[in-house]
DNA sequence: TGTTGTTATTTGTTATAACAAACAACATAC
DNA sequence: GTATGTTGTTTGTTATAACAAATAACAACA
Protein backbone atom coordinates (compact mmCIF):
# COMPACT_ATOMS: atom_id res chain seq x y z
CA UNK A 1 0.00 0.00 0.00
CA UNK A 2 1.65 3.40 -0.95
CA UNK A 3 1.85 6.38 0.88
CA UNK A 4 -1.89 7.82 -1.38
CA UNK A 5 -3.40 5.20 -0.09
CA UNK A 6 -2.65 5.10 3.42
CA UNK A 7 -3.41 8.49 3.69
CA UNK A 8 -6.99 8.07 2.04
CA UNK A 9 -7.66 5.12 4.12
CA UNK A 10 -6.52 6.81 7.11
CA UNK A 11 -9.41 9.34 6.43
CA UNK A 12 -12.33 7.59 5.50
CA UNK A 13 -11.61 4.93 8.20
CA UNK A 14 -11.89 7.25 11.55
CA UNK A 15 -13.18 5.26 14.52
CA UNK A 16 -16.65 5.36 15.15
CA UNK A 17 -15.46 6.74 18.69
CA UNK A 18 -13.77 9.26 17.49
CA UNK A 19 -16.73 10.29 15.25
CA UNK A 20 -18.81 9.75 18.65
CA UNK A 21 -16.33 11.88 20.91
CA UNK A 22 -15.87 14.83 18.28
CA UNK A 23 -20.13 15.17 17.97
CA UNK A 24 -20.66 14.84 21.45
CA UNK A 25 -18.04 17.55 21.99
CA UNK A 26 -19.63 19.73 19.25
CA UNK A 27 -22.87 19.05 20.50
CA UNK A 28 -21.91 19.98 24.24
CA UNK A 29 -20.87 23.43 23.16
CA UNK A 30 -23.54 24.24 21.35
CA UNK A 31 -25.63 23.68 24.24
CA UNK A 32 -28.06 21.19 22.83
CA UNK A 33 -27.81 19.02 25.60
CA UNK A 34 -29.64 20.31 29.15
CA UNK A 35 -27.09 20.62 31.90
CA UNK A 36 -27.32 17.90 34.51
CA UNK A 37 -28.90 15.46 32.41
CA UNK A 38 -27.57 12.21 31.96
CA UNK A 39 -26.70 10.91 28.45
CA UNK A 40 -27.21 7.35 28.00
CA UNK A 41 -25.38 4.77 26.41
CA UNK A 42 -28.21 3.00 24.11
CA UNK A 43 -29.82 6.06 23.79
CA UNK A 44 -26.86 7.82 21.74
CA UNK A 45 -26.23 4.57 20.15
CA UNK A 46 -29.28 4.76 18.34
CA UNK A 47 -28.58 8.39 17.04
CA UNK A 48 -25.43 7.47 15.87
CA UNK A 49 -26.36 4.40 14.44
CA UNK A 50 -23.77 1.98 16.47
CA UNK A 51 -23.94 0.09 19.27
CA UNK A 52 -22.98 0.70 22.73
CA UNK A 53 -19.39 -0.04 22.46
CA UNK A 54 -18.03 3.48 20.45
CA UNK A 55 -20.22 5.48 22.26
CA UNK A 56 -19.08 4.23 25.47
CA UNK A 57 -15.77 4.93 24.56
CA UNK A 58 -16.35 8.60 23.68
CA UNK A 59 -17.99 8.78 26.87
CA UNK A 60 -15.44 7.41 29.36
CA UNK A 61 -12.73 9.75 27.01
CA UNK A 62 -14.86 13.15 28.10
CA UNK A 63 -15.84 11.93 31.69
CA UNK A 64 -11.83 11.63 31.88
CA UNK A 65 -10.78 15.12 30.26
CA UNK A 66 -13.87 16.56 32.91
CA UNK A 67 -15.77 17.81 29.95
CA UNK A 68 -18.69 15.64 31.04
CA UNK A 69 -18.98 14.88 34.61
CA UNK A 70 -19.74 11.41 36.25
CA UNK A 71 -22.65 10.74 37.77
CA UNK A 72 -24.45 7.66 40.25
CA UNK A 73 -24.03 4.52 38.67
CA UNK A 74 -20.95 5.83 36.50
CA UNK A 75 -23.10 7.34 34.06
CA UNK A 76 -22.12 10.90 31.90
CA UNK A 77 -23.81 13.98 33.47
CA UNK A 78 -24.27 17.09 31.37
CA UNK A 79 -21.86 19.56 33.26
CA UNK A 80 -23.60 22.58 34.80
CA UNK A 81 -21.63 25.26 34.95
CA UNK A 82 -23.29 27.10 37.57
CA UNK A 83 -21.74 30.94 39.09
CA UNK A 84 -18.97 29.18 41.34
CA UNK A 85 -17.62 26.79 38.69
CA UNK A 86 -17.69 29.34 36.18
CA UNK A 87 -15.46 31.75 38.71
CA UNK A 88 -12.70 28.87 39.41
CA UNK A 89 -12.78 28.43 35.63
CA UNK A 90 -12.31 31.61 35.42
CA UNK A 91 -9.11 32.17 37.38
CA UNK A 92 -7.65 29.16 35.67
CA UNK A 93 -8.08 30.68 32.53
CA UNK A 94 -6.74 34.16 33.24
CA UNK A 95 -3.85 32.08 34.94
CA UNK A 96 -2.88 29.64 31.42
CA UNK A 97 -4.21 32.26 28.78
CA UNK A 98 -2.20 35.09 30.28
CA UNK A 99 1.10 33.02 30.30
CA UNK A 100 0.44 31.87 26.98
CA UNK A 101 -0.17 35.48 25.98
CA UNK A 102 3.25 36.52 27.79
CA UNK A 103 5.00 34.10 25.94
CA UNK A 104 3.53 34.77 22.48
CA UNK A 105 4.60 38.54 23.18
CA UNK A 106 8.52 37.18 23.29
CA UNK A 107 8.11 34.70 19.96
CA UNK A 108 6.18 36.80 17.35
CA UNK A 109 6.75 36.19 14.27
CA UNK A 110 6.21 38.29 11.21
CA UNK A 111 3.76 35.95 9.83
CA UNK A 112 1.76 35.05 12.72
CA UNK A 113 1.54 38.27 13.24
CA UNK A 114 -0.26 39.33 10.03
CA UNK A 115 -2.01 36.24 10.73
CA UNK A 116 -3.94 37.52 13.67
CA UNK A 117 -4.01 40.77 12.12
CA UNK A 118 -6.44 39.55 9.12
CA UNK A 119 -8.62 37.42 12.04
CA UNK A 120 -9.35 40.56 13.67
CA UNK A 121 -10.10 42.67 10.74
CA UNK A 122 -12.79 39.67 10.23
CA UNK A 123 -13.53 39.58 13.24
CA UNK A 124 -14.03 43.64 13.55
CA UNK A 125 -15.89 43.23 9.74
CA UNK A 126 -18.58 40.28 11.36
CA UNK A 127 -19.59 42.84 14.16
CA UNK A 128 -20.03 45.49 11.40
CA UNK A 129 -22.51 43.03 9.93
CA UNK A 130 -23.80 41.05 12.35
CA UNK A 131 -22.60 38.03 11.64
CA UNK A 132 -22.50 36.96 15.14
CA UNK A 133 -23.02 33.43 14.67
CA UNK A 134 -20.08 32.98 13.11
CA UNK A 135 -18.10 35.80 15.34
CA UNK A 136 -17.79 33.54 17.87
CA UNK A 137 -15.52 31.25 15.46
CA UNK A 138 -13.24 33.91 14.18
CA UNK A 139 -13.09 35.17 17.95
CA UNK A 140 -11.94 31.47 18.81
CA UNK A 141 -9.71 30.98 15.98
CA UNK A 142 -7.87 34.67 16.85
CA UNK A 143 -7.75 33.43 20.78
CA UNK A 144 -6.01 29.99 19.75
CA UNK A 145 -3.61 31.87 17.31
CA UNK A 146 -2.38 33.84 20.09
CA UNK A 147 -1.93 30.82 22.31
CA UNK A 148 -0.45 28.76 19.56
CA UNK A 149 2.39 31.85 19.35
CA UNK A 150 3.28 30.87 22.94
CA UNK A 151 4.88 27.21 21.08
CA UNK A 152 4.19 25.48 24.56
CA UNK A 153 1.78 23.01 23.26
CA UNK A 154 0.59 21.83 26.40
CA UNK A 155 -0.09 24.90 27.53
CA UNK A 156 -2.18 25.63 24.36
CA UNK A 157 -3.77 21.87 25.15
CA UNK A 158 -5.43 22.51 28.47
CA UNK A 159 -6.31 26.54 27.56
CA UNK A 160 -8.61 24.11 25.45
CA UNK A 161 -9.86 21.98 27.90
CA UNK A 162 -10.33 24.63 29.88
CA UNK A 163 -12.86 26.24 27.05
CA UNK A 164 -14.70 23.03 26.67
CA UNK A 165 -15.30 22.77 30.26
CA UNK A 166 -16.93 26.49 30.24
CA UNK A 167 -19.20 24.69 28.13
CA UNK A 168 -22.26 26.14 26.05
CA UNK A 169 -21.94 29.42 28.79
CA UNK A 170 -19.40 30.78 26.54
CA UNK A 171 -21.54 31.25 23.43
CA UNK A 172 -23.92 33.06 25.74
CA UNK A 173 -21.19 36.10 25.19
CA UNK A 174 -22.99 36.80 22.07
CA UNK A 175 -24.91 38.44 21.08
CA UNK A 176 -25.72 41.13 23.30
CA UNK A 177 -22.27 41.68 25.24
CA UNK A 178 -20.23 42.00 22.13
CA UNK A 179 -22.22 44.91 20.62
CA UNK A 180 -22.17 46.53 24.03
CA UNK A 181 -18.47 46.90 23.43
CA UNK A 182 -17.69 50.73 22.35
CA UNK A 183 -14.35 51.49 23.48
CA UNK A 184 -12.72 48.56 24.87
CA UNK A 185 -10.77 45.90 22.04
CA UNK A 186 -9.25 44.25 24.17
CA UNK A 187 -8.32 42.09 20.89
CA UNK A 188 -6.54 44.83 19.07
CA UNK A 189 -4.99 46.33 22.37
CA UNK A 190 -3.40 42.69 23.47
CA UNK A 191 -2.42 42.20 19.37
CA UNK A 192 -0.74 45.57 20.02
CA UNK A 193 1.23 44.93 22.79
CA UNK A 194 2.26 41.36 21.01
CA UNK A 195 3.46 43.08 18.31
CA UNK A 196 5.72 45.42 20.57
CA UNK A 197 6.71 42.36 22.55
CA UNK A 198 5.30 43.88 25.38
CA UNK A 199 4.62 40.41 27.51
CA UNK A 200 3.24 41.90 30.82
CA UNK A 201 0.86 44.59 28.71
CA UNK A 202 -0.15 41.66 26.55
CA UNK A 203 -1.00 39.40 29.80
CA UNK A 204 -2.87 42.08 31.11
CA UNK A 205 -5.03 42.72 28.29
CA UNK A 206 -5.98 39.14 27.66
CA UNK A 207 -6.67 38.95 31.52
CA UNK A 208 -9.17 42.09 30.76
CA UNK A 209 -10.84 40.35 28.16
CA UNK A 210 -11.47 37.21 30.26
CA UNK A 211 -12.63 39.05 33.12
CA UNK A 212 -14.76 41.39 31.29
CA UNK A 213 -16.40 38.62 29.76
CA UNK A 214 -16.76 36.75 33.22
CA UNK A 215 -17.98 39.69 34.81
CA UNK A 216 -20.79 39.74 32.26
CA UNK A 217 -21.44 36.33 32.66
CA UNK A 218 -21.66 36.32 36.28
CA UNK A 219 -23.94 39.22 36.34
CA UNK A 220 -26.37 36.43 33.48
CA UNK A 221 -26.94 33.98 37.12
CA UNK A 222 -30.17 34.11 39.10
CA UNK A 223 -29.36 33.71 42.77
CA UNK A 224 -29.01 29.89 42.10
CA UNK A 225 -25.93 30.66 40.24
CA UNK A 226 -27.69 29.79 36.98
CA UNK A 227 -26.49 30.98 33.80
CA UNK A 228 -29.15 31.53 31.46
CA UNK A 229 -28.74 33.07 27.94
CA UNK A 230 -29.69 36.77 27.68
CA UNK A 231 -31.19 36.27 24.27
CA UNK B 1 -31.13 -3.70 50.75
CA UNK B 2 -30.33 -0.77 53.42
CA UNK B 3 -27.72 1.56 53.96
CA UNK B 4 -25.01 -0.26 55.64
CA UNK B 5 -25.12 -3.65 52.28
CA UNK B 6 -25.54 -0.48 50.03
CA UNK B 7 -22.03 1.06 51.47
CA UNK B 8 -20.34 -2.32 51.38
CA UNK B 9 -21.67 -3.21 47.89
CA UNK B 10 -20.21 -0.04 46.60
CA UNK B 11 -16.67 -0.63 47.94
CA UNK B 12 -16.11 -4.36 47.06
CA UNK B 13 -17.46 -3.44 43.66
CA UNK B 14 -15.23 -1.11 42.06
CA UNK B 15 -15.20 -1.65 38.38
CA UNK B 16 -12.54 -3.48 36.74
CA UNK B 17 -11.56 -0.66 34.57
CA UNK B 18 -10.76 1.56 37.68
CA UNK B 19 -8.75 -0.97 39.31
CA UNK B 20 -6.79 -0.99 36.10
CA UNK B 21 -6.71 2.48 35.57
CA UNK B 22 -5.53 2.92 39.41
CA UNK B 23 -2.59 0.56 38.60
CA UNK B 24 -1.65 1.61 35.25
CA UNK B 25 -1.22 5.07 37.00
CA UNK B 26 0.96 3.92 39.66
CA UNK B 27 2.81 1.67 37.56
CA UNK B 28 3.35 5.33 35.64
CA UNK B 29 4.64 6.75 38.40
CA UNK B 30 6.64 4.12 39.60
CA UNK B 31 8.57 4.27 36.47
CA UNK B 32 7.73 0.69 36.02
CA UNK B 33 6.88 1.10 32.12
CA UNK B 34 9.37 1.52 29.63
CA UNK B 35 9.36 4.78 28.16
CA UNK B 36 8.14 4.70 24.28
CA UNK B 37 6.81 1.37 24.64
CA UNK B 38 3.61 0.43 23.74
CA UNK B 39 0.95 -0.58 26.15
CA UNK B 40 -0.49 -3.53 24.46
CA UNK B 41 -4.44 -4.67 24.90
CA UNK B 42 -4.34 -8.35 25.31
CA UNK B 43 -1.51 -8.45 27.15
CA UNK B 44 -2.32 -6.13 30.11
CA UNK B 45 -5.48 -8.17 30.25
CA UNK B 46 -3.25 -11.24 30.75
CA UNK B 47 -1.56 -9.56 33.58
CA UNK B 48 -4.67 -8.36 35.25
CA UNK B 49 -6.96 -11.47 34.75
CA UNK B 50 -9.29 -9.70 33.09
CA UNK B 51 -11.09 -9.16 29.37
CA UNK B 52 -9.54 -6.38 27.64
CA UNK B 53 -12.49 -4.37 27.70
CA UNK B 54 -11.57 -3.06 31.04
CA UNK B 55 -8.24 -2.46 30.21
CA UNK B 56 -9.36 -0.70 27.17
CA UNK B 57 -11.38 1.43 28.78
CA UNK B 58 -8.29 2.39 31.21
CA UNK B 59 -6.31 3.28 28.46
CA UNK B 60 -8.45 4.84 26.36
CA UNK B 61 -9.53 7.12 30.09
CA UNK B 62 -5.40 7.44 30.09
CA UNK B 63 -4.65 8.80 27.00
CA UNK B 64 -7.54 11.30 27.28
CA UNK B 65 -6.44 12.52 30.35
CA UNK B 66 -2.99 13.07 28.11
CA UNK B 67 -1.13 10.78 31.03
CA UNK B 68 -0.33 8.56 28.02
CA UNK B 69 0.89 8.98 24.60
CA UNK B 70 -1.28 8.57 21.28
CA UNK B 71 0.84 6.41 19.15
CA UNK B 72 -0.17 4.83 15.33
CA UNK B 73 -3.01 2.75 15.00
CA UNK B 74 -4.62 4.50 18.24
CA UNK B 75 -2.12 2.35 20.48
CA UNK B 76 -0.97 3.70 23.82
CA UNK B 77 2.52 4.53 24.51
CA UNK B 78 4.28 5.11 27.63
CA UNK B 79 5.18 9.20 27.36
CA UNK B 80 8.59 9.19 27.67
CA UNK B 81 9.47 12.91 28.86
CA UNK B 82 12.49 14.75 27.83
CA UNK B 83 14.02 17.54 28.18
CA UNK B 84 11.66 19.80 26.15
CA UNK B 85 8.62 18.60 27.45
CA UNK B 86 9.67 19.14 30.85
CA UNK B 87 10.35 22.34 30.70
CA UNK B 88 6.97 23.36 28.72
CA UNK B 89 5.32 21.41 31.95
CA UNK B 90 7.68 23.04 34.83
CA UNK B 91 6.09 26.34 32.57
CA UNK B 92 2.75 25.10 33.39
CA UNK B 93 3.42 23.68 36.96
CA UNK B 94 5.06 27.29 38.07
CA UNK B 95 1.78 28.92 36.63
CA UNK B 96 -0.84 26.66 38.62
CA UNK B 97 0.71 25.49 41.29
CA UNK B 98 2.20 29.18 41.83
CA UNK B 99 -1.58 30.85 41.62
CA UNK B 100 -2.51 27.87 44.18
CA UNK B 101 0.18 29.27 46.61
CA UNK B 102 -0.73 32.70 46.36
CA UNK B 103 -4.72 31.54 47.03
CA UNK B 104 -3.85 29.27 49.61
CA UNK B 105 -2.01 32.49 51.90
CA UNK B 106 -5.19 34.55 51.16
CA UNK B 107 -7.60 31.46 52.65
CA UNK B 108 -5.41 29.68 55.12
CA UNK B 109 -7.13 28.33 58.56
CA UNK B 110 -5.30 27.32 61.32
CA UNK B 111 -6.39 23.47 60.95
CA UNK B 112 -5.10 23.33 57.57
CA UNK B 113 -1.72 25.13 58.97
CA UNK B 114 -1.50 22.86 61.79
CA UNK B 115 -1.76 19.81 59.16
CA UNK B 116 0.69 21.30 57.01
CA UNK B 117 3.02 22.15 59.68
CA UNK B 118 3.08 18.57 60.54
CA UNK B 119 3.91 17.58 57.24
CA UNK B 120 6.69 19.30 57.27
CA UNK B 121 8.05 17.85 60.31
CA UNK B 122 7.36 14.57 58.90
CA UNK B 123 9.48 16.02 55.87
CA UNK B 124 12.86 16.74 58.20
CA UNK B 125 12.33 13.69 60.12
CA UNK B 126 12.58 11.34 56.69
CA UNK B 127 15.19 13.61 55.34
CA UNK B 128 16.62 13.44 58.89
CA UNK B 129 16.80 9.56 59.00
CA UNK B 130 17.17 8.87 55.20
CA UNK B 131 13.82 7.55 54.59
CA UNK B 132 13.89 8.79 51.09
CA UNK B 133 11.14 6.35 49.85
CA UNK B 134 9.07 7.60 51.83
CA UNK B 135 9.74 11.09 51.86
CA UNK B 136 7.91 11.59 48.28
CA UNK B 137 4.74 10.61 49.59
CA UNK B 138 4.70 12.83 52.34
CA UNK B 139 6.06 15.60 50.05
CA UNK B 140 3.61 15.03 47.61
CA UNK B 141 0.85 15.43 50.59
CA UNK B 142 2.02 18.59 51.56
CA UNK B 143 2.33 20.36 48.34
CA UNK B 144 -1.36 19.16 47.48
CA UNK B 145 -2.31 20.04 50.47
CA UNK B 146 -1.04 23.72 50.06
CA UNK B 147 -3.19 23.35 46.59
CA UNK B 148 -6.33 22.18 48.33
CA UNK B 149 -6.09 25.18 50.88
CA UNK B 150 -6.62 27.58 47.66
CA UNK B 151 -10.06 25.98 47.75
CA UNK B 152 -10.42 26.06 43.99
CA UNK B 153 -11.02 22.40 43.18
CA UNK B 154 -10.13 22.70 39.26
CA UNK B 155 -7.01 23.95 39.84
CA UNK B 156 -6.04 21.13 42.24
CA UNK B 157 -7.30 18.71 39.71
CA UNK B 158 -5.44 20.22 36.83
CA UNK B 159 -2.12 20.10 38.91
CA UNK B 160 -2.71 16.68 39.56
CA UNK B 161 -2.40 16.13 36.06
CA UNK B 162 0.67 17.71 35.26
CA UNK B 163 2.29 16.22 38.11
CA UNK B 164 0.86 12.90 36.74
CA UNK B 165 1.72 13.79 32.97
CA UNK B 166 5.66 14.38 34.67
CA UNK B 167 5.53 10.40 35.02
CA UNK B 168 8.12 9.29 36.73
CA UNK B 169 10.89 11.74 36.17
CA UNK B 170 9.70 13.37 39.12
CA UNK B 171 11.00 10.41 41.26
CA UNK B 172 14.36 11.06 40.32
CA UNK B 173 14.91 14.08 42.60
CA UNK B 174 15.40 11.51 45.09
CA UNK B 175 17.81 10.49 46.65
CA UNK B 176 20.53 13.16 45.69
CA UNK B 177 19.20 15.83 45.00
CA UNK B 178 16.90 16.30 48.40
CA UNK B 179 19.97 15.71 50.73
CA UNK B 180 22.51 18.25 48.57
CA UNK B 181 19.73 21.09 49.62
CA UNK B 182 21.64 22.68 52.41
CA UNK B 183 20.12 26.27 53.08
CA UNK B 184 17.33 26.80 50.67
CA UNK B 185 14.66 25.27 52.29
CA UNK B 186 11.44 26.76 49.93
CA UNK B 187 9.12 24.42 51.73
CA UNK B 188 9.14 26.15 54.99
CA UNK B 189 9.28 29.54 53.52
CA UNK B 190 6.43 28.82 51.83
CA UNK B 191 4.73 27.87 54.47
CA UNK B 192 5.47 30.70 56.50
CA UNK B 193 4.76 33.58 53.48
CA UNK B 194 1.07 31.25 54.12
CA UNK B 195 0.65 31.63 57.76
CA UNK B 196 1.82 36.14 57.16
CA UNK B 197 -1.06 35.37 54.69
CA UNK B 198 1.54 36.40 51.75
CA UNK B 199 0.48 35.46 48.93
CA UNK B 200 3.10 37.11 46.33
CA UNK B 201 6.30 35.39 48.94
CA UNK B 202 4.37 32.24 48.82
CA UNK B 203 3.68 32.05 44.85
CA UNK B 204 7.63 33.08 44.78
CA UNK B 205 8.82 30.27 47.05
CA UNK B 206 6.93 27.91 45.24
CA UNK B 207 8.21 28.87 41.76
CA UNK B 208 11.35 28.44 43.32
CA UNK B 209 10.60 25.39 44.69
CA UNK B 210 9.99 23.97 41.30
CA UNK B 211 12.58 25.56 39.33
CA UNK B 212 15.08 24.24 41.38
CA UNK B 213 13.90 20.85 40.22
CA UNK B 214 13.76 21.60 37.18
CA UNK B 215 16.89 22.75 36.56
CA UNK B 216 18.38 19.73 38.56
CA UNK B 217 16.33 16.92 36.14
CA UNK B 218 17.51 19.33 33.32
CA UNK B 219 20.89 18.94 34.32
CA UNK B 220 20.71 14.92 34.46
CA UNK B 221 19.29 14.99 30.60
CA UNK B 222 21.89 13.58 27.94
CA UNK B 223 22.39 14.96 24.43
CA UNK B 224 19.20 13.08 23.24
CA UNK B 225 17.21 15.48 25.81
CA UNK B 226 16.54 12.22 27.67
CA UNK B 227 15.78 12.13 31.55
CA UNK B 228 17.87 9.39 33.50
CA UNK B 229 18.07 8.17 36.93
CA UNK B 230 20.80 9.93 39.41
CA UNK B 231 21.06 6.90 41.66
C1' DT C 1 21.40 -9.39 -4.06
C1' DG C 2 17.47 -6.75 -3.81
C1' DT C 3 12.64 -6.39 -4.62
C1' DT C 4 8.06 -7.95 -4.57
C1' DG C 5 4.09 -10.69 -3.32
C1' DT C 6 1.98 -13.81 -0.04
C1' DT C 7 0.82 -15.54 4.35
C1' DA C 8 0.56 -15.62 9.37
C1' DT C 9 0.43 -12.97 13.41
C1' DT C 10 -0.48 -9.05 16.07
C1' DT C 11 -3.57 -5.67 17.65
C1' DG C 12 -7.12 -2.21 18.00
C1' DT C 13 -12.35 -1.84 16.83
C1' DT C 14 -17.04 -3.05 17.05
C1' DA C 15 -21.31 -5.71 17.91
C1' DT C 16 -23.58 -8.65 20.93
C1' DA C 17 -25.13 -11.21 24.84
C1' DA C 18 -25.16 -12.18 29.64
C1' DC C 19 -25.01 -9.92 33.94
C1' DA C 20 -25.83 -7.10 38.16
C1' DA C 21 -27.12 -3.09 40.44
C1' DA C 22 -30.38 0.66 40.69
C1' DC C 23 -34.81 2.39 40.05
C1' DA C 24 -39.80 2.60 39.59
C1' DA C 25 -44.32 0.74 39.84
C1' DC C 26 -47.26 -1.93 42.09
C1' DA C 27 -49.10 -5.09 45.39
C1' DT C 28 -49.36 -6.76 50.08
C1' DA C 29 -49.36 -6.57 55.16
C1' DC C 30 -49.73 -4.16 59.42
C1' DG D 1 -52.22 5.16 55.18
C1' DT D 2 -47.58 3.94 55.57
C1' DA D 3 -44.19 0.61 55.24
C1' DT D 4 -42.34 -3.37 53.06
C1' DG D 5 -41.54 -6.74 49.62
C1' DT D 6 -41.90 -8.09 44.66
C1' DT D 7 -41.36 -7.61 39.91
C1' DG D 8 -40.15 -5.54 35.55
C1' DT D 9 -37.34 -2.09 33.40
C1' DT D 10 -33.39 0.65 32.83
C1' DT D 11 -28.58 1.04 32.46
C1' DG D 12 -23.65 0.53 33.08
C1' DT D 13 -20.12 -3.50 33.07
C1' DT D 14 -17.72 -7.32 31.24
C1' DA D 15 -16.49 -11.27 28.27
C1' DT D 16 -16.34 -12.90 23.77
C1' DA D 17 -16.21 -13.38 18.87
C1' DA D 18 -15.79 -11.52 14.35
C1' DC D 19 -13.37 -8.10 11.86
C1' DA D 20 -9.88 -5.12 9.57
C1' DA D 21 -5.61 -2.91 9.26
C1' DA D 22 -0.81 -3.12 10.07
C1' DT D 23 3.32 -5.67 10.67
C1' DA D 24 6.60 -9.37 10.21
C1' DA D 25 8.37 -13.43 8.14
C1' DC D 26 9.32 -15.69 4.27
C1' DA D 27 9.26 -17.34 -0.40
C1' DA D 28 9.61 -16.25 -5.34
C1' DC D 29 11.47 -13.79 -8.94
C1' DA D 30 14.38 -10.44 -11.65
Amino acid sequence: MNVVDQNLSRIEREPLWDRAHTQLREALLAGRFEPGSALVLRQLADTFGTSITPVRDALSRLVAQRVLEQGPRNSALVPDVRANALKDLMVVRCELEGRAAREAALKADAAGLEALEALLAEMRGMIAKRRLDTYLDVHRRFHFGVYAMSGIAILVEMIENLWLRCGPVLSFVVPEYVLSLKGTDHHAALLAAIRAGDGARAEAEIIADIEEAGRYLLGLADTDGRIRRAG
